[in-house]
Order: structure tokens, then C-alpha cells, then sequence
RNA sequence: UGGGCUAUAGCCAAGCGGUAAGGCAACGGAUUUUGAUUCCGUCAUUCGCAGGUUCGAUCCCUGCUAGCCCAGCCA
């Protein structure tokens, strides 16, 4: 059952009566970045109702600004946006479209809707008003046809220097809506673009071409964020004022806020450029490709914005709700096994010395298809730190001197001595194993509270877990607002915890982005940057709910 | 305080004049060799507030209030 929304349902009445016969959308990210979970809704969105209604979804570069674009992004983007599972139909480039811009433009001027501007940015500015005053026109407003023909081209022939003029479309300088205060269109930057190289010095500004790409592709509805609600009126005059034969229709919807999550590509570019994460697919960020490597799969993605619905408000999606789709996605298809992140050591005393033993285990007990393995159990293993307290607040199930626990897998064990270091450290449990207590025997004799996940000592792999917060706290952000500080200076100091413990032998081999359950600590996926045959690095993708409180 | 938009539970969100879906979170209880999972149960007599229209209003009208967006030669 796919959900309601007010967009799905303006299509179904768009082609019940009608006024469309065909469903086109459009995925028009500028390559200034990497993508966000946030444009991964945008994504979702445009190709989810194309295809339920049968239409087509194109992929569509809004590369109209060269100082800012890459080739780099472009290709990221391409990839993201498979990874997310969708197929465009058609590939397309805003730049592809500038000799139609222009005769557009030329056009608009031949009907005298637009004029060749000498203000200076800040004469633009002051020009403009405010938002409770009207601006006042240009003296250059009214010039002939013939002079802003002849100014743009040789605004196009590369005469002039950058901001030396704009073409702007004549509307109404006394508008509430400031996008009508004749909005430049053209403006001139002698820079190199990454599709049309050197060949055009001026270049059309997002209002007018927008429009203009949307209707060339046929775009049915075009869909975006409710920031350009405002932009409305002009998409439609530049549509109608250009003669464009097909109009397409902008839809707004709101865009996707998460609590604790930093979602403007200003701010993730800022962390890359000053090395504070690692890279666009750090696994703290919010990106399609951080998530990615963090071990987020496109169908939890999926589900979550799905889930999340379309609308026009702006709220914040609780994070958690993230966290549940992925758990929900992986708690099939992960194999589930032991990982010890902060080792201790326990000497299982009357264990005969030298001898070990093969255990099965399931690999997911949800999951039948997916089988047993054989793990090794000997007199030495290492548990958890966190599993030993030496003085115990009450209900705490886990081992203390005196207490009884089962070893996943394995044997009851009881805890008699604890050995210390100089400093008064735990280093070394001593423990006595019931044999009668193996797993899989039916042993009834005795219940323990507790169960604790471990691994043999003498053949277990050294591995490297890195465990994450988020790299910004809303708590800590609300507090900006009143220090007058960058967000910089509220970065989590705790967003990244490496830790080195110890796998499974049979987990020696894992390959990058394979993912597992470590019973007790959550889902992990091999880090795809990090990893070696020698040490296998994994990322904690989201730990499992708890709802184990220590109080002391 | 000009214009645009939005207000439904702690969060997201259906609902389109006939008497409040769903998900997340939370909280009980059962099962459990993961304090996980699973299961069962609880969680809006009321839809920002105040009026009005109507037999009947979350839905239509009016007026308030709150929040978001807009003064780039960014998108």
C-alpha cells in the first residue's frame, strides 16, 4: 500500500481529468557536492511517482555555475544515485541547453521583457529595497531593443568583466516578491566550465534556467523544496515569456530534517575542506556515500523517507527512526556473531590446559537458511569489560565474583577470582566452566540471568571497531544561537571511537561493506577505506536497543 | 513589521463535511542462550487559539497566535 501524499494525489487528479497524459519527472542536483540523505528523498520522490504512474524519471546535471562545479561530484552523483537502486532515463546537462537559454533570452528582449543592467552588484542590492519597501527601477531599465540585443552580445563575445553587466528580465521593481524584482537572468564569469569548457563567458542564473530545462524535457511536475515556493511566479513567467511549448508544473515539498544531523551541503563542504571528517564518505556524514560506508543499505533508506512521508512542513525526523529502519534490514540477512571490543581476559581454571574444543553456533537464529559454524572454545577467552563488574549495583545479570553466567554458545561459567594490576585495574578473571552445562545438550539443571558473548583467546583475529555519535548534538547547536559561534566549534568530540578488540577466527577473511550482527553491540560493516586482510576494520552501523541501565 | 507557506500525540504523518490510519519513541506484560528479536497490551473524547456556517467541522469562512522561507551576479 503506498502512502497518501499531496503530490501523488495532485498527479491523480493531473491525469484523471486530464490535463496530463503522461507522468515526467526530474532529479536536477548541481554538481557542487555530494549527496545527502536529504536530496536521497528528493530522489526517491521523483522516480518512486514516475513509477507508479508509468512516467519516466531523468537525471539532470544543474550545472549552470562553473565556479562551484566539478566533474568529480558529477560522477558521484551518478553513482549515488544507482546505489540507491534507480535507473534514469534520460542523462541530461543544464549546459547542454545554453545556446537555447541564450536565444530565449535574446528572445525575451526582442519583446522587451528583459534589459541589459550597468548597476554594480551593490546598486542591484540597494535597488532592490527591502521586504517591506519596494525598490526603485534601474536608469538603465529602459533601454532600446536594439542596445540590449547589441550589450548581450557582447556580454556573450567576453567584452565586458566579470559583474560588469547582467541581463535582467523586466518585471516589477515594486513586487512583495522580491524573485519579481527583475531578477537578473544572465550574468557574465569568465571561468571554465566542467561540460562547455571556454565556450561561454556568461551564464544563465537557476530562475531562468530552470524553467527552461524542465520544459525542454517535457517535465510534467516539477518537484523541489519549499524554499522556491516563492520562485513560483517567476518559473511560471519565464515558462509563459520564453514560449516554451510545454509548462511544466513546480510542486514544492518540504525537505528532510533529522535530529542531530548536519543536512546543508555548505556545512558537510566545510568539513571535508577542513579535514574534520575524512572525506565526503566519512561515516559520520549524512551523505549517500557516508552512510554507505558507515553499512547503511539503500533499502533501509528507502523505507526510512518513505516512511518519513511528503509534505510541506518542516520538522525534524527523529534519528532513532533511521536507526530502526536499517536494524529492521539487516537483522535477517547479518549473520550474527561475537565481537569483544574492550578485552578481558578470563582463565577458565578447570579447563585442561592445552586443549580446546569446536562449538556450533547458529549463524542467525531468525534466519534457519543461513546455517551454523564451528567456533573454537579453549581454557583462556576474552569477554567484554563492561561484562565484569566487581561490586555489582542490583539486577545486574552479568558476571561478578561469586555469580554464574552462560557463555553464548558455550558452558555456564562462575566467576572466583579476580586478578588486578598494580593500579588496581581489573586485567584477568579466574573461572571455573560446569561441562555439564554445554550448549545444546538440554541442560535444564540450573538458570543463569545472564549471557555474555566471548571469543577464544588463542585463536581469535585482532580487529579494529570504530564506533560513532553524531558529529553535531541539537543541544549543543541551540547554544550557537546565543554564542554567536561557527558550528564548527560544536563538533562532537566524541563522534569517533576506535577500539581494538578481537573477532571470531572464521570472520578472518571479511571483504569491505560486509555486514554483521556483534551480539549485544549492534550491526558493523568492514569499512571499505580502512580495512586489511591483516586487519579487518569495522564500523558500527547502528548498536541494538537496550534497555540496560547501569545506575550505580 | 511586505510577501509566500505550515500548524493533527514526544517526533514524522494519513485524513478532503459523517464522528481521529500508520510508523518511530515511550510504557506495561509474556517468551527468550543477545537486557536484542518476537508476541500481546497501553499511548489524541480531540486536530494551534477564538468565533462563525452546518443536523453535523480536523476538513468550509473570519480573526488571532506560533513556526519556516525570501532582500546572491548561489542553487
Amino acid at each position: 500500500m503506498e502512502q497518501s501524499n499531496f503530490i501523488r494525489t495532485i498527479i491523480k487528479e493531473d491525469l484523471e481529468n486530464g490535463k496530463r497524459d503522461t507522468v515526467v519527472t526530474r532529479f536536477p542536483p548541481e554538481p557542487n557536492g555530494y549527496l545527502h540523505i536529504g536530496h536521497a528523498k528528493s530522489i526517491i520522490i521523483n522516480f518512486g511517482l514516475a513509477d507508479d504512474f508509468n512516467g519516466q524519471t531523468n537525471l539532470r546535471f544543474d550545472d549552470t555555475n562553473p565556479l562551484k562545479e566539478d566533474q568529480e561530484y558529477v560522477d558521484a552523483i551518478k553513482e549515488d544515485v544507482k546505489w540507491l537502486g534507480y535507473d534514469w532515463e534520460e542523462l541530461h546537462y543544464a549546459s547542454n541547453y545554453f545556446d537555447e537559454m541564450y536565444n530565449r533570452a535574446v528572445l525575451l528582449i526582442k519583446k522587451g521583457k528583459a534589459y541589459v543592467d550597468d548597476l554594480n552588484q551593490d546598486e542591484i542590492r540597494e535597488y532592490r529595497g527591502t521586504l517591506t519597501e519596494p525598490g526603485k527601477e534601474s536608469p538603465y531599465r529602459n533601454r532600446s531593443i536594439e542596445e540590449n540585443l547589441d550589450l548581450f552580445e557582447k556580454m556573450k563575445n567576453g567584452e565586458y568583466e566579470n559583474g560588469q553587466k547582467v541581463l535582467r528580465a523586466k518585471i516589477d521593481m515594486s513586487s512583495p516578491n522580491l524573485n519579481l524584482r527583475d531578477p537578473v537572468i544572465y550574468r557574465i564569469s569568465h571561468a571554465t566550465h566542467h561540460n562547455t569548457g571556454d565556450t561561454w563567458c556568461i551564464y544563465p542564473m537557476y530562475a531562468f534556467a530552470h524553467p527552461l530545462e524542465d520544459a525542454i524535457e517535457g517535465v510534467t511536475h516539477s518537484l523541489c523544496t519549499t524554499e522556491f515556493e516563492d520562485q513560483r511566479p517567476l518559473y511560471n513567467w519565464v515558462v509563459a515569456e520564453c514560449e516554451m511549448e510545454n509548462q511544466p508544473q513546480q510542486i514544492e515539498f518540504g525537505r528532510l530534517n533529522i535530529t542531530n544531523t548536519v543536512m546543508s551541503k555548505r556545512k558537510l563542504k566545510q568539513l571535508v575542506d577542513e579535514g574534520i571528517v575524512d572525506g565526503w564518505d566519512d561515516p559520520r556524514m549524512p551523505t549517500i556515500s557516508g552512510l554507505r560506508r558507515k553499512g547503511y543499505t539503500a533499502s533501509a533508506i528507502r523505507e526510512f523517507v518513505q516512511e518519513t512521508g511528503v509534505s510541506k512542513g518542516s520538522g525534524a525526523v527523529d534519528e532513532m527512526m533511521l536507526e530502526h529502519y536499517v536494524r529492521e534490514d539487516l537483522k535477517l540477512s547479518a549473520p550474527r556473531t561475537m565481537g569483544i571490543l574492550k578485552p578481558l581476559k578470563v582463565v577458565i581454571t578447570n579447563y585442561p590446559e592445552g586443549e580446546s574444543e569446536w562449538l556450533e553456533a547458529e549463524n542467525n537464529p531468525e534466519n534457519e537458511e543461513m546455517g551454523t559454524r564451528q567456533i573454537p572454545f579453549s581454557r583462556e577467552i576474552y569477554i567484554e569489560q563492561e561484562d565484569f563488574m566487581e561490586n555489582p549495583p542490583k539486577k545486574y545479570f552479568r558476571l561478578f565474583p561469586g555469580n554464574e553466567v552462560r557463555l553464548k554458545h558455550a558452558y555456564f561459567i562462575k566467576c572466583n577470582d579476580v586478578i588486578k594490576d598494580e593500579d588496581g585495574n581489573v586485567v584477568e578473571l579466574h573461572c571455573t566452566y560446569d561441562v555439564e552445562t554445554k550448549s545444546g545438550t538440554g541442560f535444564t539443571g540450573r538458570k543463569v540471568k545472564g549471557t555474555l558473548h566471548w571469543v577464544d583467546a588463542k585463536s581469535a583475529v585482532s580487529a579494529e571497531f570504530r564506533l560513532y555519535e553524531p558529529l553535531v548534538l541539537d543541544e549543543q547547536m541551540k547554544e550557537e544561537a546565543l554564542e554567536d559561534k561557527d558550528f564548527l566549534d560544536y563538533i562532537n568530540p566524541n563522534s569517533l571511537e576506535v577500539v581494538q578488540g578481537f573477532i571470531e577466527p572464521n570472520l578472518k577473511d571479511v571483504q569491505p561493506q560486509d555486514k554483521f550482527q556483534f551480539f549485544r553491540h549492534g550491526y558493523f560493516n568492514v569499512d571499505s577505506k580502512y580495512s586489511t586482510p591483516e586487519k579487518p576494520v569495522f564500523n558500527r552501523i547502528v548498536s541494538l536497543k537496550s534497555s540496560f541501565k547501569l545506575n550505580k
